[in-house]
DNA sequence: TAGATTGTTAATCGATTAACAATC
DNA sequence: TAGATTGTTAATCGATTAACAATC
């Protein structure tokens, strides 16, 4: 994957964009070792730490908003986060915002940039398939509407549930799937069922219609590659809260 | 934080300590540039991100060990997981397992050795502070207990619900913790009260004993440097979904 | 034996951090 | 003005990937 013919790139040197760039470009020597991408995949993406680490500032930014402050700066954000000011600063930059120097960024525009970069500025409706413990959770919490979410319908296989309502929520049979996608143009769905219907499940979902699959089981999804899913799995974060403590426990034994 | 005075490094090189590595070590060339780090701290620790795969490791291999599988190969755990098989070799490493050339790793002893890493190899007890939606849903969630993890205790503030039973464990004053936490010999707590509440409470625990908290709230927690907070913040993977999804229908669009 | 797999070193890649001019 | 903060490049660090000898 070397040198596919590119159209002429010698035409007038790029020097007259160079106002204010909204979005970081690679370095000129990047650009001068693979000349031939200088095309649209030029741009360079945020890591997936950054689209992580997002969220917690959009919440941070809420907050100061309802407090009734008008600007903040990276470096507040960054100390509120534990992280470095540059790490917030790039972060941001991918969201489009210009900060002002000595004042930091307006916090409205801020809220509304994250909101746009990430999709959360429409509500995103979404359906979930499994009405558990964690599933009926899921519904009764609706914190998820600070982040552009919002579950209209949930379904469910078992007959003793269904017609029942959960949480403000009817319980549809999952047969009904297919034809309320269809109708609604929902393209999200939550997926809490047992493990061992997991992958059934997920391939109703995409035959139905979804286009993201919102994983909370502990099985890996196979799925057309147009879908995207995201698994949720608690098991990583208590991973990495036990291993810490171990560390922890040993440190201090060795300090003793 | 140079060159503090190390006990003579001289004696007999370490060469007779060269039958079977089980946990590897840095490069020769890096001990040569750094020969006062020659110590315990040598020892080279495994990335989060191998700390966060083991737990999926660990489910995979429990299902083959029910299916009557004796031995796995580090290709096929790698496959089922979408991970390149160097990937699973050296997360494996790390737990203390040797595999057998076109064998594979003997799926009992490498259960084993993950639990063991993880802490997971004895049941370790926790409780549960704030029996909302999410900390119902966890008390009704028993999967933890195969990450060695049990909850055995719940508590709240809420007067209406101290006293009252949610999925088989009583609700107890949170004025209850210390007594409980310092007869009970605890030290993980899973925290799931409002933002508002979450540091207030996450003090209560910490001066009550606990030495780590899974903080299910919205609030990075500021607790005491041997006290270990993990924060589970569902709003991350909704981001990375969210942004996944926007990107998957914009290449589309542009394939088109 | 042949060939799949392990364990390990070295190279690559990408994210974080350092450094600093530009700005208000 | 002075000094905090932004935006950006270059350096560093650490994780992933490539490569390959050793092994069964």
């Amino acid at each position: 994957m070397k040198n596919k013919n590119k159209k002429t790139v010698m035409s007038p040197a790029p020097s007259s964009v160079q106002k204010r760039k909204l979005i970081p470009k690679k370095t000129i020597t990047s650009i001068e070792k693979n000349p031939e991408k200088l095309e649209s995949e030029e741009v360079v993406k945020p890591s997936l730490s950054c689209v992580r680490r997002l969220p917690s500032y959009l919440q941070l930014l809420r907050a100061l908003q309802a407090d009734g402050h008008e600007y903040v700066s990276g470096t507040v954000l960054a100390s509120v986060h534990h992280l470095a000011p540059v790490i917030v600063r790039k972060d941001l930059a991918f969201t489009g915002v210009t900060g002002t120097p000595r004042i930091g960024f307006q916090v409205t525009e801020l809220i509304a940039a994250i909101e746009r970069f990430l999709g959360w500025d429409n509500q995103n409706k979404a359906v979930l398939v499994g009405v558990g413990n964690l599933g009926s959770a899921l519904l009764g919490y609706h914190g998820f509407e600070n982040f552009g979410l919002q579950i209209v319908a949930c379904f469910d296989n078992d007959p003793m549930k269904i017609d029942t309502w959960i949480r403000g929520c009817k319980v549809h049979s999952l047969d009904q799937l297919p034809r309320f996608i269809r109708r609604s143009h929902i393209v999200l769905g939550v997926l809490t069922v047992p493990a061992e219907a997991a992958q059934k499940t997920a391939e109703r979902m995409v035959e139905s219609g979804l286009l993201g699959i919102w994983n909370f089981t502990s099985v890996k999804l196979a799925v057309p590659a147009n879908v995207v899913t995201q698994k949720e799995d608690l098991a990583e974060g208590l991973a990495v809260l036990s291993h810490r403590m171990q560390h922890v426990s040993k440190t201090l034994a060795i300090q003793q």
